[in-house]
DNA sequence: CAGACCGTATTGGTCAGACCAAGCTTCGTT
DNA sequence: AACGAAGCTTGGTCTGACCAATACGGTCTG
């Protein structure tokens, strides 16, 4: 990310995170940090809104204090898997869980409302993990082409707005992982097909326990991957 | 909320929201506003960056445009619900459904792994609306109190967050509500009474299906209100 | 000695005016 | 009509200043 505000925002959360600042503690004055980082005091002003508004720090009148991180805004996330050089099995786990839940809820209204036409689109972006002979990184966007396609056809906003989010924030990981990641395409594409027969039969039960089966597999997936990676780069602890 | 910049990203939100500027037109410059709203370009600068951070506006060299309300963050419910003097049904109740599932997620996870203290300090928040004669104030808050108790059990983070906020995004449309709120104590005692003893013990299946009767409850409960609040203000239709 | 009180230094909030580089407009050229 | 260059507008950053709210240290009091 360019621009100094931004900087200066990435080098604060980064310092929050990993503890630098601990809970209530007051961060050093606006001031402070604009001669620090050889800033104006108005691009510090910019980066302390940037903080405040993830929710790592409330501002105000006398200074500025580290919040609880329960207190933070969904978008904490993506900072918190830029940590380290292997991002947080564990957050990544439970960011999919959810993801999957949520895709869940989206199939269950979507099968009962959605028009031909839009269960058809979905069923064009699933064809491809059945009949084509697919890259890994086709494969992987292809898979998440769908899970987006599905949310997006959902009539529920705020369901819609965190899918996005939470997609977003795994984006980086996500890209990061990429050379470690080996695909079961067989595995998927018995998956996909009964996918594509619940879209075409709009059968919610096959769909749901289709994509928690999917779900599985992409867990196990990951878990493959990030054994990869630490064992390639080397086995760091990230508490 | 006061201090100027806040005043400004307000009445800039609603001006959005209300379709006053449309999607992919330009805002006025950070001057134009300035004068506009008789303030200095730094605390137009502040609002603009909320904007950005709610993800309602792209701001780059050149000028600030209006996105899409679909690649906003999770914050514009609350100003969405904000608009028109009776909030909107529809949003509140896709809101509640997906704080439904969240709850049935974390309680899924609880159940299993919480320890029996973490379980009976929910329990005990449960027996007031067993056995209390709450008024229909402090009900709404032992219900509330509850809800977050089951969240705030999840080891999952995003899962924490995403309740959180959505939980934020409700506060102010629930106390205007307040006063047309009419709550059946008997229906939700009976619930009470299943949810202690899920919790006692730990029945995954006894709790969801209670969870998704509480949510039935609730849903009818808060749309007897909005039409006792459309009555009562005045039939205006909120598109 | 502990705790309440008060004044001063510090901090964020706002303002004004200035410069630069990246977009946007407009107009002239081909 | 299509293209390109000049000029203008816009956001990004900087400096330096003032105010009001807060924090902190010292003082006074019990």
């Amino acid at each position: 990310m360019s621009g100094k505000h931004n900087q200066i925002a990435d080098i604060l959360i980064q310092d929050i995170l990993t503890g630098h600042y601990h809970l209530a503690e007051r961060l050093p004055s606006e001031r402070d940090l604009a001669a620090r980082y050889e800033a104006s005091r108005g691009s510090v002003r910019e980066a302390m809104k940037t903080l405040e508004q993830i929710g790592l720090i409330d501002v105000q009148p006398g200074g500025a204090r580290v919040k609880d991180i329960d207190e933070a805004s969904l978008d904490v996330i993506s900072h918190l898997l830029a940590q380290g050089q292997v991002p947080d099995v564990v957050l990544i786990d439970q960011i999919m869980t959810v993801i999957n839940k949520l895709i869940c809820m989206a199939a269950e209204e979507s099968l009962q409302l959605a028009s031909n036409e839009e269960l058809d689109d979905i069923r064009t972006l699933v064809q491809p993990m059945i009949e084509d002979n697919l890259s890994q990184e086709q494969h992987t966007l292809a898979r998440f082409s769908v899970m987006k396609a599905i949310i997006k056809s959902s009539r529920n906003l705020p369901l819609r707005l965190i899918s996005r989010t939470l997609f977003e924030q795994i984006e980086p990981a996500k890209t990061n992982l990429h050379r470690y990641v080996v695909i079961d395409m067989d595995r998927y594409r018995v998956l996909a097909r009964k996918l594509d027969k619940s879209l075409k039969q709009r059968d919610l039960d096959l769909m749901q326990s289709t994509y928690n089966k999917i779900s599985e597999l992409n867990r196990d997936t990951m878990l493959r991957a990030f054994k990869a990676a630490r064992a390639d780069i080397g086995p760091e602890a990230i508490s």
